[in-house]
Formats: C-alpha cells, structure tokens, sequence
DNA sequence: TGAAATTATCTGTATATGCATCTAAATAGT
DNA sequence: ACTATTTAGATGCATATACAGATAATTTCA
C-alpha cells in the first residue's frame, strides 16, 4: 500500500502534460508565422473559413472544440484587419455567415510555407511512427470525450 | 504529383490538434476542480510549489515550458487568495522565493480528489496503452524542443 | 574598482480561453 | 395567433499566454 495523501501528482497530470505540449508547440507555430503577421489561431481560422464559406460561429466553434465567445473574440482580429467578414444569414437573423476577403485568402496562400516548416520541424522531432499515432490518439480522445 | 496549393492543410495541423485537446482536457479538469474554486493552473501550481518550495520563477517557469511573465500574472490569484508567499531571496535580491501558505497546503491537499477524478476519467478515454505511449511521447517531444 | 554585460522579475499591450448573463430571433405548444 | 422555450450570438468578467521593453541587482572584466 503506498501512501499517495501528500505524494507528488503533478508530473502525472495529463492535463499539464498537453497545456506544456500545446504552450511549446504554439510558440513553434507562432515564431514561424510572425513574418506574416499572424498567430496559429488566425492561420487555422482562415484556413477553416475557406474550407467552410459562410458557416456560422457556433458551427465553427463546435468544429474547433472551442466555446462559441472565443471564437466570437478570436474573429476579431481577422476582422479588423479585413481578412474575414461576418454577414447576416437572410435564412436565419440572429445567425452571421463567416466568408473569407480576397486579401484574407492572399494571406492565408502567402503564409502557407511558414505553417509548412513549423508543421515539418514538429514532425521530424516526433518522427514518422509517433506523429501518425498521435494523431490517431488524440482525434480519437477528442471524439469520445464529446458529450 | 499533388497540387498543395489551395489544399486544405487546416485539418493535418499538429498545432491545432494540441490545442483542441489541451482545450477539451482542460475543461474536464477545470469542472472537476470547480467546487474547490481552483482551476488545473492553480492546482499544478500549488503542486509544483510544494514540490519545489523555495524556488524562483525563472526556474519553475521552465520546469513548466511557461514564459516567466506568465507565471507571474498565473501566481496573482493564488497569492490574492492567500495560497502562495513570494518572499526575496536573501542570496540574490533580484529573485523571489515561492512558497506554499498553511492555507495553500491544505487547498491542494482538499482538491486532489477532484484532480483524480479528472486524471481518471481521461486514463480511462485513451487506455491504458494509449495513456502510457501518450506521456512517453509527449515527454519526449518537450525535451527534443528544447533548444 | 567601475563600467559593461547579464540576469530576474515586472509592466504594457495584445491575443486566447471560457463561464454567466444578456438580447434578439426562431420555434414549439396551446 | 400568443406565449413559452429554445437557439445564435454578443458582452462582462476573470484567467491564461507571451513578446517588448523597463528596472533593479548581480556578475564580468578591463
């Protein structure tokens, strides 16, 4: 029988275990994304809005695994800086249709080499067996742990 | 020959896979650590600060692959509540000492159910296998990343 | 010793995240 | 048709994250 009442559980979280991985791997992202000016978020929201012209926020967000008031804010920026736009849905009013802008398109074709290196460098450090399993691992998590 | 383009690369990012799961595993945490008033930052924290009482934030921060101004604004709301002491260091006046409160000790130690419940709910999601490969994995990408 | 370089931390600014709550619009039930 | 419920999204608030730059203390070295 082990005494666990004062015992040391932090290295063991799992949840600290992918907050670490998320904070190094995103700085990765991010550090080969700044020539263009944009964050890992703004890249993958670009790149899901092309995807998926005129989708709307909670869809989105639900894609995203994300709560729909982050990805309220996080379009922000993109909207400022003219890359995406929100327009009401004629089919339903209270719902905003998410297009990307000519120059939100241009950017996210511009920066694209930039996500392929950190993208390249991220795989190369996992190698090739552990990159496909963790791939397979964590959609399979994310998949079972929707409610 | 494969046209890359205009592909869509969004859904093939490691990035955005890790956030997504750091997101979704940090909700579970969060709602088991509600009722104690912590979130899984400041329950790993706490963790972390009784393990390694006495030390400075450049030192954990690193311990936590965290930027050092993070861990600073991340310490506001335990030292507001009372959980942690930062006291300068007599040896390096630059440098503060973190240290865990009576009050800090006792919260850490009323919460660990939660966290094991959480712990447990995401061991039981991937298996066994998986949960071992994971934390080998993820362990190992952390320490070939840093430079 | 004294100036220069380095180090530890903090602040300003900006983005990222989510809960509680609000408003407006659509839908369901009677 | 009218009310009640539900749904889509926005806002207020608090925490989480990190880069640039500032400050203060330590260390290096000529």
């Amino acid at each position: 029988m082990t005494d666990t009442s004062k015992a040391d559980m932090t290295p063991a979280c799992t949840c600290l275990r992918f907050r670490k991985a998320a904070r190094r791997v995103t700085q990765i992202y991010d550090q080969h994304l700044e020539p263009y000016s944009l964050t890992i978020t703004q890249y993958g929201l670009l790149g899901h809005i092309r995807r998926f012209e005129g989708i709307g926020i909670g869809a989105l967000a639900e894609k995203l695994v994300m709560d729909p008031t982050t990805l309220t804010r996080n379009l922000r920026p993109l909207e400022r800086k003219g890359y995406v736009t929100l327009t009401p849905d004629d089919k339903d009013r209270r719902s905003r249709k998410l297009n990307l802008t000519r120059s939100g398109s241009e950017k996210l074709t511009a920066a694209k080499p930039g996500w392929r290196a950190a993208q390249e460098k991220i795989a190369a450090v996992l190698g090739p067996d552990n990159n496909a399993m963790m791939i397979d691992t964590i959609d399979q998590m994310i998949e079972d742990l929707k409610e």
